[in-house]
DNA sequence: CTGAAAATATGTACTTGATACACATTAGGA
DNA sequence: TCCTAATGTGTATCAAGTACATATTTTCAG
């Protein structure tokens, strides 16, 4: 046994415990987006034979002189273009044989984004969203990963504003109500939801109605910033 | 930008990403008791000069050949001797100045044991039970680890029977209620705090009372085991 | 212009879980 | 035998979640 917290230098560690130095370290970002009244999810195309035509989720190595959130952020910022966004962490995967070309433990992310209102960097891969509920299999560990997140998400969604996140500047209370119901897979009863909302106060009336609707237009609502008063 | 799910083999990742690999990669246990009413947290006297004199958690770095989950399982065998016990992972922890012998990022898992039913491996170092509630300043950031663990284990003890690992088989219901009561960190109702545990079917009467009490004696439960039938 | 269709908007009764609180009971010790 | 210090239990209240029905507003078809 070789308790970390004895080292004595860095030096030192380098020479005693090379071989505890071939873990690699990385970061995957499950990042969410909502399009086709349905839950999507932002992903590549794996070139690795192991897995080739899968799907894999956003990820890269940990950068030696970078915060393993830092390291989340950039990722997501190299992919979306987006900074200042919701990004939680969710959990360590380190299995041994999780990943074919090494020991790779990897620190999975979650984050939510409006995918009209952000520009893709399609530099390279074939980068994107696919519907989490169709995704059946996915490189490496990556559908469990997915679970994970999804279950972390759904556990937070009705204590946090996340999934605001998704949406455009103005929706409808019924938009709102769908996208909960495509996170959490059930339906919703529509005069329980509209109290459970409103007693959050996460939302601002705009004033506006519906406009092109074939039946009664509801009222658009926007999320309702901290701080501002209505 | 590399992406890590491009890698075409171990030799080729070993050569083009050498530096990727100079994270050190540990687990920190954060392992729970009870004693003295107080709930107690399993530390050792950091050999650190940074920390000369400060309290460390168990941990270790990572084995190449070992899930993350079975390291915190050696560490924590290692330490008390215990397997098959609950522990689970909460997060990890990799900024990249927390060590301040090199970059290691650490993944912490938390566990509670029974201090009266394990012997310590005293091997090394000074090993001992602390307070959580007197350790103020930690080696690294360790306190700030034991400060999520704790967090999260408020979170479970109404969802799980996980504080039945610190007690000793039997326990008066007065017993019970203190050790929630140390783990929160504030007092409960006697009758609501029976009540709660009642319908959740975690009690087994063992018919007998407590004995040497100054007054009347309560009865003895324990924990009663899924499946079995009382 | 009118009525049908399809959704919005809202309120009420019921159930469940959490909280606040009071009184009778029992063993040990003086 | 009484006092002490707990145990053991029940009830009223409040908050949150759930089940459910009716009136209203717009568009579209005729």
């Amino acid at each position: 046994m070789t308790p970390i917290h004895s080292f004595k230098s860095a030096a030192a560690e380098k020479r005693s415990h090379q071989s505890y130095f071939k873990i690699g370290l990385s970061v995957d970002c499950v990042i969410f987006g909502y399009a086709d009244k349905e839950l999507q999810v932002l992903v590549i195309k794996s070139d690795l034979k192991e897995f080739a035509g899968q799907w894999s989720l956003l990820g890269d190595l940990v950068r030696p002189e970078e915060d393993i959130d830092e390291a989340s952020y950039r990722v997501l910022e190299e992919r979306t273009g987006l900074k200042n966004v919701f990004l939680e962490q969710a959990q360590a995967f380190g299995e041994c044989d999780r990943h074919p070309s090494g020991r790779v433990v990897t620190i999975a992310y979650y984050s939510l984004i409006d995918i009209n209102n952000h520009k893709l960097q399609f530099n390279e891969n074939e980068l994107s969203w696919k519907p989490v509920r169709t995704l059946k299999k996915m490189a490496f560990d990556h559908r469990k990963i997915l679970d994970t997140c999804l279950q972390r998400l759904r556990e937070q969604i009705f204590e946090k504003p996340l999934l605001f996140n998704l949406l455009p500047g103005k929706f409808a209370l019924r938009d709102l109500q769908e996208l909960y119901e495509s996170v959490l897979g059930e339906p919703l009863d529509r005069r329980n939801f509209r109290k459970k909302i409103a007693v959050k106060e996460w939302l601002r009336d705009t004033g506006e109605l519906e406009r092109s609707v074939v039946h009664r237009p509801g009222r658009l609502y926007s999320r309702n910033q901290p701080g501002k008063r209505q």
